[in-house]
DNA sequence: AAATAAGTTTAGGCAAACCTAAAAAATATA
DNA sequence: TATATTTTTTAGGTTTGCCTAAACTTATTT
């Protein structure tokens, strides 16, 4: 398993619960910043392999395989970022991109113990659960802010965007993990948000709320 | 700097001890478990980016540039085999694979998180001094045990051959860095040693007894 | 010094993972 | 439904890092 086939096993991961039909070409290349036609080539590989269900046109699929093997390197990836952030001095911005790179390291041992010396975490830093590894996924139903209507209050438990600068604004605004957000007001014509957050009120653009999952 | 232009650099800087006027393409390609011709290959592409002194026929040695780019990865190596065995459960002949690939992930905050992290170490826990990073490596004197004559002591500093059949048999043998290890006997007809560690006298071959280092 | 042996480089290929441009298929629109 | 647009695939290249076989240079023997 080369570093690229991993790296295209978990961004199908990712973009097939939005496009449970198969995940298309030009998607897949987008987010990966690559092109379509690289993107056939490597699928077509990935086919062969016995990873993912490839129609020619029809776009692309994890197999039972595939996604086992994705979601191991999902939990190399949300483990390393535990390490970063709980050992090391790295805040909740600066961990991706470092495991992104960590994410490929090939040991069962160094995952084992990795895990061992982090308490068996089972979330990580941006609040992603880390599956076990059988794979198996604690699922945690969670609400965007965007979905609440004034009035009604939530805790923070994840972002859907894990870009430095949108978290680093949530720092700015002193929004992290477990902070409970109450909606104070829907403003119509744009659908921003004023929020209360420990006892201030803060206004949130769409793109931000749409961004913020609560659980209630 | 890819993968593989760290590990000829890294190859390079351990063989040019030995080998002072030039590292031959042979020698690197053992080293390597590669062919010659692709060594020569690679030696041009790190000549032209100005990291090693290469001439035809004449073997190569690393330039500045070169040797400091080689004492970062060994740096990481070190750190990292340090990691994991102080942190993780590894034991010194588990450590080196591992390193192998955590050694080339860029990221020049980690690994000074991660000297912080372990107390700043000077040695890996095959006695080898950790470079700061500048590249300053601490040159200690140290004598392989087939040096010593009978009736000497050392105290074991370190090893040279890291492989793990040979870690293992050291473990057997409890045979551990600080270790003190007294010369009883040498065998002339095959200069293998009988020696005494913790009271208890064995046998050690001429390739044990090149193998390990002690200081007076 | 000439012949042989050993070591090194060059030439030509291959696989992985990208790319652009052209062809083909699917989808949307008139 | 026919035409235009968009999406996807195919064809043909490029770069990196490897390989084997042949040519060449250097070192060692006789
Ligand atoms: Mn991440
Ligand atoms: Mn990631
Ligand atoms: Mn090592
Ligand atoms: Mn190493």
């Amino acid at each position: 398993m080369t570093f690229s086939e991993e790296n295209y096993l978990k961004s199908i991961y990712s973009l097939q619960k939005d496009s449970p039909k198969g995940v298309s070409t030009t998607i897949l290349a987008q987010y990966l910043e690559s092109k379509p036609a690289s993107v056939t080539e490597m699928i077509k590989k990935l086919d062969e392999k016995g990873l993912v269900l490839y129609q020619p046109y029809q776009g692309v699929l994890l197999n039972k395989n595939g996604e086992l093997v994705a979601l191991k390197v999902i939990r190399k990836h949300r483990l390393w970022e535990t390490f970063l952030a709980k050992k090391l001095d790295f805040s909740w911005d600066e961990i991706h991109d470092v495991a992104e790179q960590l994410e490929h390291i090939k040991s069962d041992k160094l995952i084992k113990e990795l895990d061992r010396f982090l308490g068996f975490p089972t979330h990580d830093p941006h609040g992603d659960p880390i599956p076990d590894e059988q794979g198996n996924v604690i699922k945690v139903e969670k609400k965007q802010v965007s979905q609440l209507i004034p009035g009604e209050t939530g805790t923070c438990v994840g972002v859907n965007d894990t870009s430095s600068s949108f978290l680093q604004f949530l720092d700015q605004q002193n929004i992290k993990l477990g902070a409970v957000i109450e909606i104070v007001h829907l403003q119509d014509f744009d659908k921003s948000m004023t929020v209360r957050i420990d006892g201030r009120e803060l206004l949130l653009s769409q793109i931000a709320t749409e961004n913020i999952y609560v659980k209630l």
